[in-house]
Formats: C-alpha cells, sequence, structure tokens
RNA sequence: GGGCGCAUAGCUCAGCGGUAGAGCACUGCCUUCACACGGCAGGAGUCGUAGGUUCGAUCCCUACUGCGCCCA
C-alpha cells in the first residue's frame, strides 16, 4: 500500500494514538499572553485529582474541546486551562482509606506525614487524568496546567480569605451546622441531600407541672429529647392557651422546661399542636431558641456519640440511644404512639450518613451582598446561560442564599489563615487552645510578637477550607490572580463555563460571586451548562450498579473479564474499540437541551461506522485523483457539472448549518448536519455522479471533478475537525492541497462563501433525484434484482426538466440502473409497466420481458397462499377463547401484531400482482347512468401522442380487427375497449365500449379487490388532464410514496437550515 | 410544601400554528470495482389524557395523569 492510499477499513487505534504526541510537540494548543488574534478562553472544569475520568467528564471535555478548536480554526487565540482540583474530603476519604488496610487511621500518622501520604496519591493519580484528556484529544494548554493547591493558587486562596475578612465578609460564628459525624466535619448546606425514607413519629406525653394534665408531643428524633429546652404551642391554640407561661417536666431527666407559644415553628394542624424544642439538634428548634433565648444544650459529641449532657445515657451511639430512651418512655407510660412516618432525612452526600445539626464554632462568608452583584450582572446580560431556563435557577438560588460555611475539620485543604495566640488563648483540660473559645487573627502569614502574645508562638487554626472555595477562583487564579499577569489581562473575563448543571450552585453561583467582587468583573461571558451521563435506561451510573462505563473502554476496547457486571451483559465478548473520534461525535450528537443524557452504545457503533464512512469517501477519492494537484483556480471557476455545482451549493449550505448551529451551542444539530451532508449527500449523491467523469473520456471533467471531490473532502475534514480531530487531522494530511499550514488544527475553520450558492444546480438535480428515487422505488416494490438493467419511460409535461433529464441521462441511466430511458411528454404508456410519481414526472418500467411475469406472478401467489394460510392458524388460535385468556399476554399480542403484518403483505403482495397482470389496464367500467366513458376517454386520449405499435403488436391488432367478433358478449367487448385503449388505440377502444354499451349487459364496476383487478391502470394512472370522475375513479391508488429515502432526506437537509 | 423539566415511530430524541422528522433498531433484496462499519427499498406514530383559543393545534392556553430533577 503506498503512502497516499489508505487501508480498507478505518482503524482508529491505528491513528488516533500517533497524532496527539505530534500535536503537543509542535504547541499547536500553547495560547499566547498577548496577541492581536481576539481571545476565547475556558477554564477545564478541574476534575478531583485521585477520581479518573467517567462519561461525564469525557462530555465535558468533548463539547469544550468543540468550541475551542472551532474558535481556533476561526482565528482566535485560544486558552484552554487544564488543572485538577484537590477535592478536600473525597481525597481525603481515599488516601484514609488506604490506610484503614494497613490498618492504622491519620490520627497515628499525625498530620504533616498523613499530607505527605496524600500528596503522593496525588502525584500518582494527578497524571492519569492528563493522560485521559489527551487520549480524547482535547486540546488544553498542559503548559498552564493547575492544581487548586499549587503554590500559586494557595497564595490566591490566602489573599481571597483576608481581603473578605477585612471587608466584613468573612467572619466566624458559633451555631448550627451540619455536621458529618463519620468524617466529622462540618458541611455547607449543599453538602447535604434529602432522602425520603420511612420513619416513625414517636408521640410523647410531657407532664405539666403542677396540674395532671400531660402535653403530648410528636417527634421524629426521640432521643434529642434530653436536650429539650422547651415545647411549644400555637399562640392561638385555644386549647392549651391557659399552659403558656407554665413548664413541663421532661420525662427520663426530670428537668423543668418552658412551655412556649410560637407561631413560627408550630403548625396547629399538624400532629397534636404540640412541638418540643431541641435548640442544638434541629435548624428550625435552633431558630426557635433564639428567637426565645432558650438554653442551647448538646446530648451528642463530635461522633454523634450521647454526651454527658445525655446522663444516663451518656455513651451511646445516637441510633442505640434513641432506642433506649423509646423503651424507657414506654416502660415509664410516656410513650403514647408510634406512627408510620415519612421524612426527609438529611444525609452526608460523601459519607452518606445522616447529618447531625449541631453546634460549632465556624467560618462562614456573608454571602447577600456578593450575590447581590452576581445577580444584577446576569440581570443586565453580563453573563447569559444556555440554555436559558437555567437563568432562573440560578437567580432562586442566589435570592435566597443563606451565609456559606467555607471551615472543614480535615486536613487535607487549605488551612485557614487565621491564628490564636498561645500566650492568651483559652486552654482545654490537656493545655492545648480550645479553639472554640480562643479569637482568632486573620493574617496573610503568622504573625509576630505582639502586646496579646509577647511569646510571638501562634497556633493556625487547624481547619481547612471547603474545596468550592478555592475552585470559586478558578477562572482567575489559574491565570496568575493576584497578579496582574499578561494571561489574566488577556483571558479575564473567560469567554465560555462549560460543566453540568449539577454544579450551577456549588461552583458557578461562587465563581459568579468571587470574581465580581474581585475582580469587578463577571468571570465569564457565557454559562453553558450540558446534561448528565446516565446509562441506557437513564439511570445514574454508579458503582454499586456496575454501570459505570470508563470512557477509555469505549476508545479503546476492553476483554469482557475487565468491564463492569451491566456492561459486560451487554457484551460478553469484550467491549469493541470505538476511538475517540467516534465516541466523541456520539457524545456531541447527544447533547441535546434535556437534562439527562441516556448513553446508548449502539449508538456510538453508528457514528463509528460513519467515521469508517468518511475514510472510505476519502479512500475513494485519493484513489481516483490520479496526478491531480489543487492549484490556485478557485474551484467556480472550472469547468463544472451539474453534479459538481449542486455538492458546491449543498456544502455552502452545511457550512452555514453547522457555523449557525455551533454559534448557538447547538452541537448535535451541528453534528446531525454533517452527518447527513456527508454520508446523504456526497457519498449517496455525488460520489456515485462523480464516478461517470472519474471513468470517462473527458479530461477536463475528469480533473474538475477530482477538484471538486477534493475541495469537498478539504472542507469536509475541517468542518469536522472539532468534533473528530484524529481521523480528520489523518486524511487532511494526505489531500493534495496546498496548505498555508502544518495542521489541521490550524487550518481556517471553512465560512459561508456567497460564490457557492447555487439555487439553479439545486433545482435542475431536483427532477434527476426524484427521477432517480422513483426508479429505484419500482425497483424495490417490483422486487427487481439490483443487477438488472431496466427500460424506463419518463413523461413530464414540463419542458425544462425534460431538457434536464436529456442532458444529464449520464447520472440517470447508471444511478437507476437503466438499460434505456425514453423521456417524451405525456403519451402512450407502456404496457404491463410499472410506475411511479415524482413531482411532475411519469415514470414507467415495463416488466414484460424483463422479469418472466408468469413466473412472477406464480411466485406471489405463493407467497400470498402462504401468508394466508398462515393467518388461518392464527386466526383460529386467537378465536379459541381459552388460548387468549391462558397464554401469556405477550404470545396473544405477538400473534395479533403478526395478524396485522400479513394482512399488510398479503394487500401489498395483491397490489403487486395486479401490476403485472396480462392486460395492464384497469378502468372502472361505468356504473348504471354514469357517462359515458367511452366518450369521455375519446376527448382524453385524443390529446395523446400515439406511437406506432411495434410489428408484432400491430399483428396482433390486424388479425383481432379483421376476426370475427360474433359471440362476444358486451363485457368481452368492455374487456376489449379497455384493452385497445391500454395501447392508445383510442378509436378501437371507442369503437368497442360504444359495442358494449349497446349490449343489455354491462359489467359491474369492480372493486379493485385484490386479484379481481387484473387492470391495472397504465393509460390514466397520471393521465395529466383526468380532472374527470370517471378517470379519476379509474385511476389505481397511485402509489404515489410521497416518502422517498432521499427526498426524504434531501428535504429534511433543506429545512435544517 | 415551593419551583422547574419532560411526555412525538420499537429505542434515543429533533421539530413546534398549516397533510409528522432523524439516527439506531426492524423487514426485504443485493457481496455492484470507496465502504457489508456497505448499497437500494420498505413497514412503523389518533405527537400522554380532557377541554379551550383558531379557518386550522403535535405545536398556544387551562386542567389532569405519569415520569424525573432542584430547593425547603
Amino acid at each position: 500500500m503506498s503512502e497516499d492510499e489508505l487501508s480498507k477499513a478505518y482503524d482508529p487505534s491505528q491513528v488516533e494514538k500517533r497524532w496527539y504526541p505530534h500535536w503537543l510537540e509542535r504547541g499547536y494548543f500553547k495560547a499566547q499572553a498577548s496577541s492581536s488574534k481576539p481571545p476565547y478562553c475556558i477554564v477545564l472544569p478541574p476534575p478531583n485529582v485521585t477520581g479518573s475520568l467517567h462519561l461525564g467528564h469525557a462530555l465535558t471535555a468533548t463539547i469544550q474541546d468543540i468550541l475551542i478548536r472551532w474558535k481556533r480554526m476561526s482565528g482566535f487565540n485560544c486558552l484552554w486551562v487544564p488543572g485538577t482540583d484537590h477535592a478536600g474530603i473525597a481525597t481525603q476519604m481515599v488516601v484514609e482509606r488506604e490506610l484503614q488496610k494497613e490498618k492504622i487511621t491519620r490520627h497515628d500518622l499525625g498530620r504533616e506525614k498523613f499530607l505527605e501520604r496524600v500528596w503522593a496519591w496525588k502525584m500518582k493519580y494527578g497524571e492519569r487524568i492528563g493522560e485521559q484528556h489527551k487520549v480524547l484529544g482535547a486540546s488544553l494548554d498542559w503548559s498552564r496546567e493547575r492544581f487548586t493547591m499549587d503554590e500559586g493558587l494557595s497564595h490566591a486562596v490566602k489573599e481571597v480569605f483576608v481581603r473578605l475578612y477585612e471587608q466584613g465578609l468573612m467572619y466566624r460564628s458559633h451555631r448550627l451546622i451540619n455536621w458529618d459525624p463519620v468524617l466529622k466535619t462540618a458541611l455547607s448546606d449543599l453538602e447535604v441531600d434529602h432522602e425520603e425514607i420511612d420513619g416513625s413519629l414517636w408521640h410523647i406525653s410531657y407532664p405539666v407541672k403542677g396540674s395532671d394534665r400531660r402535653l403530648t408531643v410528636a417527634t421524629t428524633r426521640p432521643e434529642t429529647m434530653l436536650g429539650d429546652t422547651a415545647v411549644a404551642v400555637h399562640p392561638d391554640d385555644l386549647r392549651y392557651q391557659d399552659l403558656i407561661g407554665k413548664t413541663v417536666v421532661l420525662p427520663l431527666v426530670n428537668r423543668e422546661i418552658p412551655i412556649i407559644a410560637d407561631a413560627q415553628l408550630v403548625n396547629m394542624e399538624f400532629g397534636t399542636g404540640v412541638v418540643k424544642v431541641t435548640p442544638a439538634h434541629d435548624h428550625n428548634d435552633y431558630a426557635t431558641g433564639l428567637r426565645h433565648q432558650l438554653p442551647m444544650i448538646s446530648v451528642l459529641d463530635d461522633a454523634a456519640r450521647t454526651n454527658e449532657n445525655a446522663g444516663a445515657y451518656a455513651g451511646l451511639d445516637r441510633f442505640e440511644a434513641r432506642k433506649r430512651v423509646v423503651a424507657d418512655l414506654e416502660q415509664q407510660g410516656f410513650l403514647v404512639k408510634i406512627e408510620p412516618h415519612k421524612l426527609s432525612l438529611a444525609v452526608s452526600q460523601r459519607s452518606h450518613v445522616p447529618v447531625e445539626p449541631m453546634l460549632s464554632p465556624q467560618w462562614y462568608v456573608k454571602t447577600q451582598p456578593l450575590a447581590q452583584k452576581a445577580i444584577e450582572a446576569v440581570e443586565a446580560g453580563r453573563t447569559r446561560f444556555v440554555p436559558e431556563p437555567w437563568t432562573n435557577t440560578f437567580y432562586s438560588w442566589m435570592h435566597n442564599i443563606q451565609d456559606w460555611c467555607v471551615s472543614r475539620q480535615l486536613w487535607w485543604g487549605h488551612q485557614i489563615p487565621a491564628w490564636y495566640p498561645v500566650d492568651t488563648s483559652p486552654k482545654r483540660s490537656d493545655g492545648t487552645i480550645d479553639f472554640a473559645k480562643a479569637t482568632p487573627t486573620v493574617a496573610r502569614s503568622k504573625p509576630g510578637k505582639t502586646a496579646e502574645n509577647p511569646s510571638g508562638e501562634w497556633v493556625q487554626d487547624p481547619d481547612v477550607l471547603d474545596t468550592w472555595f478555592s475552585s470559586g477562583l478558578w477562572p482567575f487564579s489559574t491565570l496568575g490572580w493576584p497578579e496582574q499577569t499578561e494571561d489574566l489581562k488577556t483571558f479575564y473575563p473567560n469567554s465560555v463555563m462549560e460543566t453540568g448543571h449539577d454544579i450551577i450552585f456549588f461552583w458557578v453561583a461562587r465563581m459568579m460571586m468571587m470574581g465580581l467582587h474581585l475582580l469587578g468583573d463577571v468571570p465569564f461571558r457565557t454559562v453553558y451548562l450540558h446534561a448528565m451521563v446516565r446509562d441506557e435506561k437513564g439511570e445514574k451510573m454508579s458503582k454499586t450498579k456496575g454501570n459505570v462505563i470508563d470512557p477509555l473502554d469505549i476508545v479503546n476496547g476492553q476483554v469482557a473479564a475487565n468491564l463492569p457486571a451491566a456492561v459486560r451483559n451487554k457484551f460478553p465478548q469484550g467491549m469493541p474499540a470505538m476511538g475517540a473520534d467516534a465516541m466523541r461525535f456520539t457524545l456531541a450528537a447527544f447533547t441535546q437541551q434535556g437534562r439527562d443524557i441516556k448513553l446508548s452504545l449502539e449508538r456510538i457503533s453508528g457514528y463509528k461506522a460513519f467515521c469508517n464512512k468518511i475514510w472510505n469517501a476519502s479512500r475513494f477519492a485519493l484513489m481516483n485523483l490520479g496526478d491531480y494537484r489543487a492549484d490556485e483556480t478557485f474551484i467556480k471557476d472550472r469547468q463544472l457539472s451539474l453534479a459538481d455545482r449542486w455538492i458546491l451549493a449543498r456544502l455552502n449550505k452545511a457550512i452555514s448549518g453547522t457555523q449557525s448551529a455551533l454559534t448557538q451551542f447547538q452541537f448535535s444539530d451541528a453534528a446531525s448536519t454533517l452527518y447527513q451532508f456527508l454520508w446523504g449527500e456526497f457519498c449517496d449523491w455525488y460520489i456515485e455522479l462523480s464516478k461517470g467523469s472519474l471513468y470517462g473520456a473527458d479530461e477536463e471533467a475528469k480533473q474538475s471533478t477530482r477538484a471538486v471531490l477534493v475541495y469537498c473532502l478539504d472542507h469536509i475534514l475541517r468542518l469536522l475537525h472539532p468534533f473528530m480531530p484524529f481521523i480528520t487531522e489523518e486524511i487532511w494530511q494526505k489531500l493534495p492541497i496546498a496548505r498555508s499550514v502544518e495542521t489541521i488544527c490550524l487550518a481556517p475553520y471553512p465560512e459561508v462563501n456567497r460564490r457557492l450558492d447555487d439555487p439553479s444546480a439545486e433545482a435542475e438535480m431536483k427532477p434527476l433525484i426524484e427521477a432517480i428515487d422513483g426508479l429505484r422505488a419500482i425497483r424495490g416494490e417490483s422486487n427487481l434484482s439490483p443487477g438488472l438493467k431496466l427500460a424506463a419511460h419518463i413523461q413530464t409535461h414540463n419542458a425544462q426538466n425534460r431538457a434536464t433529464l436529456e442532458k444529464w441521462r449520464g447520472y440517470l441511466m447508471p444511478l437507476a440502473g437503466l438499460s434505456s430511458v425514453q423521456i417524451t411528454a405525456p403519451g402512450v404508456k407502456p404496457l404491463q409497466a410499472a410506475a411511479e410519481v415524482r413531482g411532475d414526472l411519469e415514470i414507467y418500467v415495463p416488466l414484460a420481458g424483463i422479469v418472466d411475469l408468469a413466473e412472477e406472478r406464480t411466485r406471489i401467489q405463493k407467497e400470498i397462499t402462504k401468508a394466508e394460510n398462515e393467518l388461518v392458524g392464527l386466526k383460529k388460535r386467537l378465536d379459541n377463547e381459552s388460548f387468549v385468556k391462558r397464554a401469556p399476554p405477550e404470545v396473544v399480542e405477538k400473534d395479533r401484531a403478526r395478524i396485522d403484518e400479513l394482512t399488510g403483505r398479503v394487500t401489498k403482495l395483491h397490489d403487486n400482482l395486479g401490476r403485472i397482470q396480462p392486460v395492464q389496464v384497469k378502468i372502472a367500467p361505468p356504473a348504471e347512468g354514469a357517462i359515458d366513458l367511452g366518450e369521455e376517454l375519446k376527448e382524453e386520449l385524443a390529446q395523446v401522442t400515439v406511437a406506432a405499435p411495434d410489428a408484432q403488436v400491430k399483428e396482433a391488432l390486424d388479425k383481432l380487427r379483421e376476426g370475427t367478433k360474433e359471440g362476444l358478449s358486451s363485457k368481452d367487448h368492455y374487456d376489449l375497449g379497455v384493452a385497445y385503449m391500454g395501447m392508445g388505440l383510442v378509436d378501437d377502444a371507442v369503437r368497442e365500449f360504444t359495442v358494449a354499451k349497446k349490449g343489455d349487459e354491462v359489467p359491474a364496476a369492480k372493486k379493485s379487490a385484490p386479484g379481481a383487478a387484473p387492470k391495472a391502470a397504465v393509460a390514466v394512472k397520471k393521465g395529466k388532464a383526468p380532472a374527470k370522475p370517471a378517470a379519476k375513479k379509474a385511476a389505481p391508488k397511485a402509489k404515489a410514496s410521497p416518502k422517498k429515502a432521499v427526498a426524504k432526506k434531501l428535504t429534511a437537509k433543506g429545512k435544517r437550515k
């Protein structure tokens, strides 16, 4: 195989692995800090450093790479920043799990050693993310790769913390927070999920002090009663008004607590109308506690075990405590009843255990002022959400935003730049600083000796910042902020933020707030939010379900043994290698506006086939280029054929469709436009049409065709490049074109060129396509072998179309598989012909002599019999009541469906049979008192040009005319007239009709019952004048088959823009 | 409880006031010299239900049903 030739089938693994290293080596993806080109910047949402890429990441990378490559090719100075996120909780959990295998905890190691372990882990796995992106073809600028815990980014984080503190937007507060008792850290509201579960409602009676009344409260958490500091009723509730201000005695602990009135907490309608108040363990109760200055008693420790405040119940796990409390309440007669109850349980997003509301000192960002700026920026259109509906989601979150708890009791992360004086801070019993009570000093670096802390010894706040705090700075910290770097000046604001809609609050909102506050401008102009990738059933991919698909398994293939269970079931032989291009194209094609992407592996195979199609179309071109080399001549200045002009016009439409789709972030539209154009127009039509000149003798036509092939391929490849970077580069490099750049990555993205527009070429192609289309339909319907050459008759009143068809019969004949074609005005219709109508074309293919009609009739009859036999059996079975009743419904259903199918088939077969009956004319005879068919038709048929019958027919006719017609019935005369008419012998026909009419017996009009309609309607079938009812009735239900694959494809395409 | 989204061919989804579209899957024929990862043809949808607006509704409005998501 020579260097220019391509292998027969496309093998992505051979092609894809070659190019990325080459691109990298040449530095094509490197952005310029300053450039005369307009900037275009996207920062990659940083994946968790210890994770590996899943399909969501692949989708992210695909969409962003499409944008970046498109813009890069369009002349922008493109920067796409790669990086990873330290992912505090997730990473720490992973490493702790590793330690568990060694039977040690992080506390055994100590903070410093533990962090060394995490860094080691980061080094080991961080690289993998990068490698995976390279496999996907992501054109990231690796010279600017960042990690959220890099020195520079850490500096930014510290700077932001201090600035916010100085501005009064960062503060420390002791309040009720969400506590993860397993990870032992505070969580932000966003890191808590709410799950609907079946729980219970325990009704407990509290004796009213100094009375024999009891107040019954209903609670979902009986164990927290140990920390109750009040019971509340509604101030308007007449049942309890007299008790407000009195006290109840808390069962089990015998503590006296007040009965308070609170309209906010209590819903009179719900339960008993009495609520226990536990300010230290419930968010609503906490607010109530603040309103009423109630004591707040924590009864749980940081592991959610009961503490010393729980008295006799101290030292129990919260669930164990619940059991004990309930048992004792019951035993002591305080438990009234237990009801089943659905409740929403708050669980930690990370550890999945129920979150415990706990009182704790934490750092907060005051968000309202920041959110306000973000809202205003979006309202002013400075940042736009795509798809647009997310704008409202963003607003509603921003309007209701709560202060953001940013401190985490973890070791892995940015340690908070707050310092506690050793000299004066309150100490715990073990002599260490009691951070809950101490007062910190916030500073960019450790303070020195001060009056307050003369020793100069300071202890840094042990907590770290929420991972999203550093992520929130990503659009500018990656560009060097707080330094005023060239990168920052050039690429801030970023052009587009592209990410999943699930992190609009976590991330997008926070970047908006931080960017606006710290840099005074929005961090990005557009936010494009993509859907979530799910499995084929729409289920979330998760390890426990075994339905997680590794994108690299799709790209490279994977043996069955290494596939997760659910995937293995689908691919018992292992997953075939699809290639990154096919996977990217699939993902792009799936970017609908919906919220879920149900990834179907079949679709990927489909796009793999598309790759193969591109490959082979190119292969065809390259094999037929001969000595052709592109020169300076503009393509339209060549001597072009109709097909040449047509495909260039279509190409221009594809360019405009793709461009406009990309501009609107309609990736699936762009993909579909390109798919349709390449396959449905370029391959299905142009390549086929080009063969005439390529294999012909006209050297100039040959060279023009070659030029057009190359021109189209060059443009198609460039259009496709952002979607399929590898295969396009591979083929593009082989095209005999003059390249101004050495890689397709930098080649200009095609733009609409008005000079390629050619409405007249498109109009001229229309009848050709229609004719080929109709002829193919006849071939299909009549079951004619594809190899069989047909003699076609095409009739149309449209002289221009006749001329076109005549001129380009070189297109018509090979594509429709014709041996001959007669193009005439409407006139005599060929005998025993199958007919189709397309536009203003009547298309006929005489079947006599081409197929053995008798044999064909037998064959069809046999098929009918077979189908009818099966129908009889099926019907008999379904008539059997017990079968219908007892058989599995799906079996019955299947039989019914089969009946429908067979019925349709029988009808169709009868139709076919009718079409090839010996006498190919179907004219309904006049009904009683109807118009005189003979006369009616005479007028009509007079317009018909009668061709001279061939010798054989003439002889037969003459014999007939001479022969005696005595003894013929009226019906016989009628039939004879029909036959004459079918041959266009108007006078003979009229004579016979007249004779028939004189007779007393006129055959009744037959409904064209299948098989009983031996007269197909060639003559009048599509006669162009017949507005006459009789003639109309005569027309067989014209198989107008308006949906013809190609016509369909083409119109659909046209519509597509 | 509040908000949002979706419901169109077997599947995944476009479309969106004027006789329903794509890809895949399916059926039939064909190894034709770019491609069987192919060609040609074909079947398949009362566009969730019920009302309303309109000359006309899959599309607009209302209600309902079902599914999903977000927030509390």
